[in-house]
DNA sequence: CACGTTTTGGCAATATTTTGCCAAAACGGT
DNA sequence: ACCGTTTTGGCAAAATATTGCCAAAACGTG
């Protein structure tokens, strides 16, 4: 199935635009998305879950020149053993109980294309050797098959782990690493790119207000607030998640910290005061500047003898935190 | 009486010493005092009582020609009526009951030299216009007496009070004010001019040591605090009394604010707090941040966000508190 | 209204604080 | 010991605070 190119344009925008969002170590991850999209080079990615990988590949997709072709992912969690096989290379007719019309495999379904391989760590180790020798050509049978099938593929591998570990403890092949990992792309977890939360939220309600055909409601600062002090385990997917859920249920054109779920506000139980330090300075130099003015009926000489502070900065300072004293 | 001119030189330069003391607006006094030493014009001194206003004249008297002659002090505030005439011009035998002999007045006394009115403001106004009548040319007889004296005077007048307002007021003669100050000079009280206070006290407690025979103590620097927070309605004969005061009864090396004699400690009975500004915004600070820094278990990152401040900011109070944290 | 004194606020120089950047040090895991 | 990651502290540029100086404004008095 090949896209149009106007579509290809416009997913590729959409996706663009929901990937970088003002963030600058997002810029600089484009910068290498770019440079690479127009080679044929296997991609890495990692990063936590919901950073936004699969996102990631699909405009490495859309950036390069197999933007056309399709673009398939496959979990590799999910299947083990034969039925990865079968999910990769696909069979013929006849090839086993239940064969009963050939199927093509995700790799000659993404021929030209790509193939998105998520969680690529937890492919089983007795599928990583067909899997590599497979890698160097891109020929292989399909089960029951006698034809060799060439294709012609770009492969992005995605992962949450630290495959070094696992090769280390021999659950992952040294040259499958190789192989799968020419360039690698790292995602750095929400909670290291707050400053892009308030931008994603408003996206996110835009494309919610978009897919719901509701109006979309504004957000008050405190729950950004709440937001910014969370750390997102979840990353860019449990935002996302959330604010669709808000969305939902929402009947208001403003959505509060009230309008949270209790099992996300359960994170917030001792909701964590700001304890803005240049706040606290200007309280406390205020509270003692009024204290000291008492003290001295309004005579600024004097306060500013008792606060060990020139009369110059105590008019500064009366004026900076809008002090009102009577002529002495 | 006149004096020797190693006396003068000695009194003169003690005199001075303890008048300028390091004390800027000293310095611009003494500067019209130079200047005005040399002629012999009349000066009025105005300043509170206690500013050293007759330690000025004397000043003035002994940077003069008039040094080897009297300086003579008449305090204008003691004496109304007959007995200021017979002070100031004196009598002949006879002149009244009483007048057993001639008696020389202090203008007579004060020939070629100088004549020291304290307290101008005092003089009974039915006294000002034979007085001034006597200014214009300083020939003026004695109670009871035929021939007219001749006399060569330069006259200091001194007062507290504003005499401006008393011309107003009827209570003193315009053209006697015009006939007395030709040359202004005006002593500011010591509250003005606190920073000369720690010399003052090192000195009068010189002066004690050499005036009593006992070893001079040290100050602490409470002491010297307690004092430069003191009004001094006084000023500098308060001063001076309060340390000889506890000069004597000390047997200590030390003077303390324990030292201090309770009546003017009752001045400070809630001893005016120093609430140095500097301080209370290191103390809230400090406070701030210990406080979050045990809400987050000493996460530095953490701790910053919730001050609201950068990493590197927080990395550089820690160290300027001296605050201690355990690695997280 | 005039005038001497006190207070105010603009200005600039200086001092201090904030904070990004980055290399070195420290840490933790293998 | 090696290595990737995190933390630390030096450095400098920028931001902010402090404060002396002084002319203008305000005040109080005659």
């Amino acid at each position: 199935m090949k896209l149009q190119s106007s579509n290809i344009k416009f997913l590729r925008d959409a996706a663009i635009q929901e990937f970088v969002l003002e963030c600058s170590s997002m810029h600089s991850i484009m910068k290498v998305v770019n440079q690479v999209a127009g080679f044929d080079v296997n991609v890495l990615i990692t990063g936590e879950s919901g950073t936004g990988k699969e996102l990631l590949a699909k405009i490495i997709h859309l950036l390069s020149p197999r933007a056309v072709n399709p673009f398939v992912p496959v979990n590799c969690g999910v299947l083990s053993g034969l039925m990865f096989e079968d999910k990769l290379f696909g069979h013929e007719k006849g090839a086993f109980t239940g064969a009963t019309r050939r199927k093509k495999g995700c790799f000659e379904m993404a021929h030209q294309g790509t193939l998105f391989l998520d969680e690529i760590s937890e492919l089983p180790v007795e599928n990583q050797v067909d899997f590599l020798r497979v890698l160097e050509d891109f020929r292989f049978r399909r089960i029951g098959g006698e034809k060799k099938i060439q294709v012609s593929i770009r492969l992005i591998s995605a992962t949450n782990k630290n495959l070094k570990s696992l090769i280390k403890a021999d659950s992952f092949r040294e040259d499958l690493f190789y192989r799968i990992q020419v360039v690698p792309i790292h995602l750095p977890p929400l909670r290291k790119r707050r400053e892009a939360i308030p931008k994603m939220v408003d996206q996110f309600l835009n494309q919610m207000a978009a897919k719901y055909k509701k109006p979309k409601p504004s957000v008050t600062p405190e729950l950004i607030n709440i937001f910014l002090r969370y750390d997102w385990p979840g990353n860019v997917r449990e935002l996302k998640n959330l604010i669709e859920r808000v969305f939902i249920v929402n009947d208001k054109d403003v959505i509060s910290p009230r309008s949270l779920p209790s099992d996300f506000l359960w994170h917030f139980q001792e909701p964590p005061q700001m304890m803005d330090l240049a706040q606290v300075r200007k309280t406390a130099e205020t509270k003692a500047i009024l204290e000291a003015l008492n003290r001295t009926e309004c005579d600024k000489e004097k306060t500013a003898r008792i606060l060990n502070i020139s009369p110059r900065t105590l008019r500064y300072k009366l004026l900076k935190f809008n002090i009102k004293t009577n002529r002495h």
